[in-house]
DNA sequence: AGCCGCTATACATACGTATGCAATGCGCTA
DNA sequence: TAGCGCATTGCATACGTATGTATAGCGGCT
């Protein structure tokens, strides 16, 4: 057992040759003859040598590592992650391992000064940004990113001016899919449980598809009808019990997520008020919970793998080819039992 | 805007010092005067500076990472994660920011040789291994990290001879707990749906407690009722078929993963079987999934964000003083619809 | 006044790798 | 045989920080 980790000058020694040698021949520069790297690399084998990412990094000035940062406003007691990132996470360190670069993961209040850490000190040579931000005060935080010619890819929309690269699902479409639908089985009164509110981008643009869906079949959206949720169960519920109370008649929701879907419905439940029968629920994400609600819930679905590997996808090109593409991914309607009648 | 990163010297000749001084003003470094450490203070917010993570890192021969790597055979299609896992982590990031740590995410095949690479290559200064392992093909690995001095706390069981320090739940009484409360409402033939087997070892726990629980009533365990599964809803459903088919009649199920009873809830009900009617169930885990399910599922609550904290003070205290301390934290039987008849 | 001791800073250097450039050796051509 | 070019390898050095050691400055004591 050697006391000391062996570095590259002790592969040299052993293999007969110099550590520059060494460098080259493991890292597949073709100037090194076939024969040397063999012995090199038998050499590292033995001595069980793994090349110092620290050294490498400062020589190299890029730590083939990425950093993912969430910005959720962070509950004291409960810490709960969005479960549809949850669900991206997998395939990310995944598609992250296949360009062979590593994943850091950090949560950041939106307050703090993020923006500078993870670039700027080395750590990371991109960023994934994830989580639904206040479009407002994100804005300059990005802008200073881009300034600083700092690499990073958000997941959301892209609407709003270009900040940097974006990759979304295609929400305004689902939220015409999903309306669409509703109307399709009958419904006319159709509320809208999400904001219309620039605060989350990808809500808004649900919502326009929503509108959408309503004017093409000659209905003008309602505004006592749509009310503002954020992306939890309490909320959907608090949406529902507002809606309840302020009067207009509703004969179906379309939550723009899921979570709020479900606290909705957990609302309607509490009233008395059947699903579908008298309200009929569509969501948004297809998160896990979905199919284990009851009823099961109708959603549009997100392929969190494709929005992994592309998100990651994007982000390796950004940093090896300064490439910059925003990607739009396809929804699918997924329909279950909170929407259809039997 | 600045061409160049800042470096210490730049700070330096900013605030009219030398380059240790900086550093030494900046890490805290109680010889440096309070006049000076502010005048090197406000040059590094004025500059910007972010100290350089691979050159502190390479000097100081550590990086404030700790790595956690996870195992999982992994489904060609699928990348689905154990939930359970999965709720560790926003509470382990919080952890590892609260000492100063990053966390790095790794997925692992059993049979790679992750073991030398994050400690080795500098990378991570310790390691957080999650994973029902297979404790065979594990041992050598762990006994190679432990010899090489390697930093790492795993999450499971302690059993079978000290492998490095281990964070578990109290698993033996939560299968005492569940069994127990089964036997309470009136059960006596309870079947065991897991595995005995030393693969998962924190199964075997589970299944010591059932069995004790059985014996303090005056029930022999019974070889028939006890089905092999691995936390997978496929292989609950599986095991209830067996159970089905095989013959022996039961009136309660113990199963060692909410992911299994699920499972095994459906492939009930596709009997035609009642839940708890004919056939009471209670898991253990409780996933965020299991309070959805339909009836809702009995369970061993573990407390993720406990588990999360100690696996995270365990491993900074191993890497920063040495500490080796084994810990076991307490489970709470959570009753829940599935195995309540009203 | 001279010396000691303490504090605050500067100097020099090492961490391990990657790469521009120089040098070596070999084959081939004129 | 001398010279040229190509294929390999070695030499020297830079990346940015942290720390052991030396030094300067200063006050207090006899």
């Amino acid at each position: 057992m050697m006391q000391r980790r062996p570095t590259s000058f002790d592969i040299a020694a052993l293999a007969g040759v110099s550590q520059p040698t060494v460098s080259r021949a493991l890292s597949g520069n073709p100037s090194v003859s076939e024969t040397t790297r063999a012995r090199v690399l038998a050499a590292a084998e033995q001595l069980n040598y793994k090349v110092d990412k620290n050294a490498s990094g400062l020589r190299r000035r890029h730590s083939r590592t990425l950093a993912l940062l969430f910005f959720e406003e962070w509950l004291p007691g409960g810490a709960q992650i969005n479960p549809f990132y949850l669900s991206l996470l997998g395939p990310m360190v995944h598609r992250c391992a296949e360009h062979g670069y590593d994943l850091l993961i950090s949560f950041q209040q939106l307050s703090s000064n993020w923006h500078l850490d993870y670039e700027d000190s080395h750590k990371a040579d991109g960023i994934v940004l994830l989580g639904y931000g206040d479009y407002l005060e994100y804005r300059p935080k990005l802008e200073q990113l881009i300034e600083r010619g700092a690499h990073f890819v958000r997941w959301g929309a892209a609407s709003g001016g270009r900040l940097g690269t974006t990759v979304s699902s295609d929400n305004e479409q689902g939220g015409f899919d999903a309306t669409n639908h509703l109307l399709q089985q009958g419904r006319r009164r159709i509320a809208f449980v999400g904001t219309a509110e620039p605060g989350y981008p990808e809500f808004l643009e649900r919502w326009r598809g929503y509108c959408r869906a309503l004017r093409a079949a000659q209905i003008e959206p309602d505004q006592a009808l749509c009310v503002n949720a954020e992306p939890s169960e309490e909320s959907g519920i608090e949406a529902v019990e507002l809606l309840l109370k302020r009067g207009p008649k509703f004969d179906a929701i379309f939550a723009a997520s899921d979570v709020a879907a479900i606290g909705a419905m957990h609302a309607l439940q509490n009233h008395g008020l059947a699903i579908p029968a008298d309200v009929a629920v569509v969501g948004f994400d297809d998160i896990p919970a979905a199919s284990l609600s009851t009823p099961r819930l109708t959603t549009v679905a997100q392929d969190p793998r494709r929005a992994a590997e592309m998100l990651i996808d994007t982000l390796v090109d950004a940093v090896e080819a300064g490439g910059i593409h925003d990607t739009q991914l396809p929804v699918h309607l997924t329909i279950r039992d909170s929407s259809m009648c039997a």
